[in-house]
DNA sequence: GTGGGTTTGTGGCACC
DNA sequence: GGTGCCACAAACCCAC
């Protein structure tokens, strides 16, 4: 980038700006998620439980009883449970 | 959310479904950007550098006049100016 | 804070290095309990669930079967349960 | 950690008590320094920007150069400067 | 109670 | 292949 007129300089204006373009279709999407979660607060739900459910669901079936076990098995080690 | 095979549990997988493809679109984005820097990269850019210059054009859109007052308060404040 | 090298001046350089001195001991308090983990680690421990385990007891007990509870009720609307 | 009355569940517990040790430390040092933010704000001072000068004075001591080489590369690349 | 800001936790990345 | 780092996303907290 040492000719920042020249043509480098041209080409990280392009990258530059294909990731800004990208970014604000991204904070869009986020804008809609945030409203999905206020639509379903506004029908009684609870949204915070509501992101543990989708962070569940993306996880892989094994990783997430795996997980479960464990923790449990943490609980129990710390009174936690039982 | 007492009924769980009832309405409330089809409106809950609703909004759920909703999110993930949201988030599912939202993913998709957020890889492309990835490859983005990627490619910058591949063509000798410094993409630490570039992430900084993203968010410092990001900053001035909204900031710039706060980020210009905290500089002098700052300056005057730890005598760095006059 | 118009008079700069007056004495409002000296007061926010003195309330700056107060924040910035209880910063350094929090910075460090961090260090150690990344040790610990790290230490919990190389023990055979699972560290992101530990974080989970610190994370449940910090809540209050109530609290905490409640969000269980609903949580076991989502995931059964939406079959991830039994 | 299968044992869980054994001497992995008292090593897992010793471990997360001196986590939790740690952690209540630390949150006293933060309470600490929330506390100088806002006598800082009774005695007139604007905490918001307050904040952004400790950030910078902790950039500064460590990414100072890289900021300044960065500043110019945006401002060359974005035809700010000559 | 809602929004903004800060802080904490998670995932991706580079280096070893 | 694992480990530390950095950036992003989520959770928390405060102010309004």
């Amino acid at each position: 980038m040492v000719e920042a007129g020249g043509v480098a300089a041209e080409r990280l204006k392009s990258f530059i700006e294909r990731i800004e373009r990208l970014e604000e279709e991204k904070a869009a999407l986020a804008a809609d998620i945030r409203e999905v979660y206020s639509e379903a607060k506004g029908a009684g739900f609870d949204t915070k439980i509501m992101r543990q459910v989708v962070r569940l669901r993306k996880m892989d079936e094994t990783d997430r009883q795996e997980q479960e076990t464990l923790l449990d098995v943490y609980k129990q080690a710390l009174g936690l449970l039982g």
